[in-house]
DNA sequence: GCGGCTATGTGCGACGACCAACGCATGAGC
DNA sequence: GCTCATGCGTTGGTCGTCGCACATAGCCGC
């Protein structure tokens, strides 16, 4: 066991938090300790997965690429979740890309390593399950916000959904890893935070986002805020 | 058994199709042929999940109703899939409903049931996980076509989705239903559906739309409807 | 402390979808 | 054969977002 091995506990990430001590034992030596750098791409459109990753302090977007070059995302996640859970569902690769939207740190496991998991242990399943009801909640509520609801609500989303992920109240994003998420210009971003800045919701500069004001950013955004943290808590009740 | 039951054969909904004949054998007591007229609603948001359905010629919608009484799909099953799946992952209800929008009938059983199934046949539980990527896959293109993709181009894909589940080339759907399907104006239907018509891809009347040039189709939608379709015979390769 | 890069600000025309309010036509039911 | 609900057509004005082009501002390294 290494210097990295030695200091992994499962209390960083909640989907580990709730293995049982067993399952978690037997984890423990296939468990990486990695740096996620933002803009790196975990996996391709197409490509094998080959590691499952548990993020701790990076944040993760699964995004499509369209083919004129822009992208949009249906799922991002953090230290609730996983980055990979496609393996599960049978299916080697998707047409979708993983892509870092906050550098950080996670733990990555071998997806083929962690497959047996999923097939032996039936509490592991369960867990596994229940995170996909999320994320198919997430993927879902993005597709109606997507269709319906302004800018400057689905920025006060993005920002909501990312600081219940983080210690403190600074997120280290640009306009532009915004827009590629939300699927709109840069332009658009930068005009609907400039709102959010001036009714004293956020403050912001060169890659920085400190939020101000949360109780603001909840009037401004849309119901879909709400209804994926109500499923996440229904699902995951001890958080 | 009734005169109903005896008439069951597997063969009208492909997930049913997959199933080895041990398995079948089981369900069929289970089984239960019921009508679906459109508009009907299978389940509620926030009401439990009682029973499971196949449709065979029936098409039901996943759609979530906004605070305003707008309403937007992010999934669509047919007699490729079932409605119900999210029992699966653990969760007695959704934040969705499911609502007929082309009438026909349906096999359908008991939610308990099916529940026990899924933790005893591994065979059975592989394929709802592979049924789960492809409506994974289904919202998630949903989200990102939402965003990005023109009412016309959105028309084509629904009506191409469609059409791959029925016998023939004509739909019985209004473009109102449409329209909650999509999450768009009724006449913003209207107008995408004119314009259609006078490039001779459909013609439509009353609740009738006749597909009259399906590559015209194909040509005026956008890359997710191939996406979707990829993905599903990736995973079915057999039907 | 000077380039040069990256992040954000700004303006403007274009377009698609919105909202609201009608008018018209079809066909099912009596 | 008439009625009337239903499905669709049309218009005009407004708003949000897009696309593009370019202007500034903070930061890094040399």
């Amino acid at each position: 066991m290494n210097i990295a091995q030695s200091s992994i506990v499962k209390q960083g990430n909640r989907l580990m938090a709730s293995l049982a001590d067993p399952d978690w034992e037997r984890w423990k030596p296939q468990i990486e300790l990695v740096h996620l750098k933002i803009g790196e791409i975990l996996f391709d459109a197409g490509q094998p997965i080959n590691h499952i990753y548990f993020p701790l302090t990076a944040i993760i977007s699964q995004q499509y690429d369209f083919d004129d070059g822009k992208s949009a995302e249906f799922a991002q996640m953090g230290n609730e979740g996983m980055a990979g859970v496609f393996i599960f569902m049978g299916s080697a690769s998707t047409s979708s890309k993983a892509v870092v939207v906050a550098s950080g740190i996670a733990y990555r496991l071998p997806a083929s390593w962690m497959l047996q998991e999923f097939n032996s242990s039936g509490l592991f399943r369960q867990l596994i399950l229940h995170y996909m009801q999320i994320l198919m909640t997430h993927a879902s509520q993005l597709a109606v916000c997507n269709r319906r609801h302004s800018i400057e609500q689905q920025l006060s989303r993005t920002l909501l959904l990312q600081l219940d992920r983080v210690a403190g109240n600074d997120l280290s994003l640009t306009h532009e890893v915004i827009s590629r998420s939300l699927g709109v210009r840069r332009e658009g971003v930068s005009e609907a935070a400039k709102r959010l800045e001036k009714m004293g919701a956020i403050r912001y500069s060169r890659g920085h986002i400190q939020v101000l004001n949360r109780g603001a950013l909840l009037k401004t955004t849309c119901e879909c805020y709400g209804i994926i943290k109500r499923e996440d808590l229904r699902l995951f009740p001890v958080l």
